[in-house]
RNA sequence: CGGGAAGUAGCGCAGCCUGGUAGCGCACAUCGCUGGGGGUGAUGGGGUCGGAGGUUCGAAUCCUCUCUUCCCGACCA
């Protein structure tokens, strides 16, 4: 892609509404731009960030047997009455009417019409586990949104839902989705921790949450330093849950399991939360399946979210620096910048359409920076959108057959010849595209 | 929902107190000089000052109402 022919309107002036980093830095990068409190439009590069994470989500509950459905974001009320949760839910539920008055909604989530689907189809145990899952926009009418997409009133969600004969095979699913989130969030360059959680509104006796270290997190952490060090080929999720970890209110200095050595304290942002919650909702939405006995039996279910959007906002809060930010690779919008300081030089133009095509040929996704601009404006610009590698070819260093070769994560600056810049590009594993 | 603040050019802001034909920086356009970290000179375009009502000869400025946005708190799968 040529920068000269794409969309991403970078600023320089930070924007008077934004307060936190990755907010600021989403709008100077182009990435969003806010509709409405809360509501935002996503930009050409936002959107190739947020779909790069929702392909993470995705792969990681394909590959844990989870199977994708598509709900819609607009509910009838109907199902929600049943549920108990239509008055339940407060004012957070945006409530609207169709043109012949019948109550609607715009979905905060779906336990409702997933148990609905489910019990249309699902009578016997042999059809069991089945975990159903789909990537959807929600909307939760929040008193105060803010913080830009971390918490935004409209979000895009994974959540999905398990439902098992029994309460047993229901914690089997439960750990392979607790598998399944370590999993993907490792393969987005973080590190999460996962912390028991209380269950609050959605009832049940089980869950946790998922929080990934952040500088500028909003919650305090404080957990067993072991926590940090999962291996994720042989990732134990009763292990995992058997370490100590607890947010802020909950953690008392004086009945700490763990001694003072062991236990680490730091910054996190809430990415994902899952919770086991037995029959609460297929007993009042009629979820119930027969067993080997022929009996009628209440499935037990699960539910499992995470934030796709706020994912966006959170990883930039984990990788950035004062020049903008430090996208891990398997997330980045691109994975090479080609920056072409000097557009009028014909060496220099020659080199950079070699290196464009034979970069795009592979399997990297580039960027061609060709704008007629300072070079000034380039290098910041391009330190801001913060693709993973820059290459940058100049009039001065491609004189003696150099060109520079920038790691944004460590800005780390190589002089090298094209080809080695090209073949170690290449050379790169990068799992996900 | 309680408390606070702000809406003036695409973005960031000044002007308002003390009413008199709307300004700065960045961005944008044209031309020139530059050319390895937001370079520079000249010229130029762009705003019914969030909206409605009121006071006044005259309102961005004073008064009333309203809408929107943000911050702190409470709230939060």
């Amino acid at each position: 892609m040529k920068f000269s022919s794409f969309f991403i309107p970078t600023l320089k002036n930070i924007p008077a509404e934004a307060e936190i980093i990755s907010h600021q830095l989403m709008i100077r990068a182009g990435m969003i731009k806010q509709a409405s409190a809360g509501i935002y439009s996503w930009l050409p590069l936002g959107l190739k960030v947020l779909k790069k994470i929702e392909h993470i989500v995705r792969d990681e509950q394909n590959k844990a047997g989870a199977i994708e459905v598509l709900m819609p974001t607009i509910q009838s009320a109907d199902l929600w009455i049943k549920s108990g949760r239509y008055e339940d839910y407060g004012k957070e539920m945006l409530r609207i009417q169709d043109r012949s008055g019948r109550e609607m909604l715009y979905g905060p989530t779906n336990e409702e019409l997933i148990t609905d689907i489910f019990q249309s189809y699902i009578t016997s145990y042999k059809d069991l586990p089945k975990n159903l899952y789909h990537i959807q926009w929600k909307f939760r009418d929040e008193v105060r949104p803010r913080f830009g997409v971390m918490r935004g009133r409209e979000f895009l969600m994974k959540d999905n839902y398990s439902f098992d004969l029994t309460e047993e095979d229901s914690k089997i699913s439960y750990n392979k989705m607790f598998t399944a989130y370590i999993k993907t969030f490792l393969r987005m360059g973080l590190t999460p921790i996962s912390l028991r959680a209380e269950t609050g509104s959605i009832g049940g006796n089980l869950s946790h949450e998922f929080q990934i270290l952040a500088k500028t997190g909003e919650s305090t952490l404080y957990y067993d330093k072991d926590l940090e060090k999962i291996d994720p080929e042989t990732i134990n999720p009763d292990k995992l849950q058997s370490y100590y970890a607890a947010v802020d209110g909950l953690h008392d200095e004086k009945n700490c399991p763990i001694s003072k050595e062991q236990l680490k304290i730091s910054k996190g942002i809430e990415v994902g939360h899952i919770f086991y919650f037995g029959t609460k909702y297929s007993e009042k939405l009629s979820a119930f399946v027969q067993n080997n006995k022929g009996k009628k039996t209440a499935v037990h279910m699960g539910s499992y979210g995470i934030g796709i959007s706020r994912l966006v906002g959170a990883i930039i809060e984990a990788f950035h620096d004062d020049k903008g930010i430090k996208w891990p690779i398997s997330v980045a919008p691109f994975h090479v910048s080609l920056i072409n300081l000097m557009i009028d030089d014909k060496a220099c133009a020659k080199m950079s359409n070699i290196m464009y095509e034979k970069i795009s040929n592979s399997k990297l996704d580039v960027l061609y920076d060709d704008r007629d601009c300072s070079i000034g404006k380039k290098l910041s610009d391009n330190d801001l959108i913060g693709i993973p590698y820059q290459v940058i070819i100049g009039k001065r260093d491609l004189k003696d057959n150099i060109v520079q070769l920038k790691n944004r994560l460590n800005n780390e600056t190589k002089k090298i010849s094209p080809e080695e810049a090209l073949n170690f590009l290449l050379e790169q594993t990068l799992t996900d595209f």
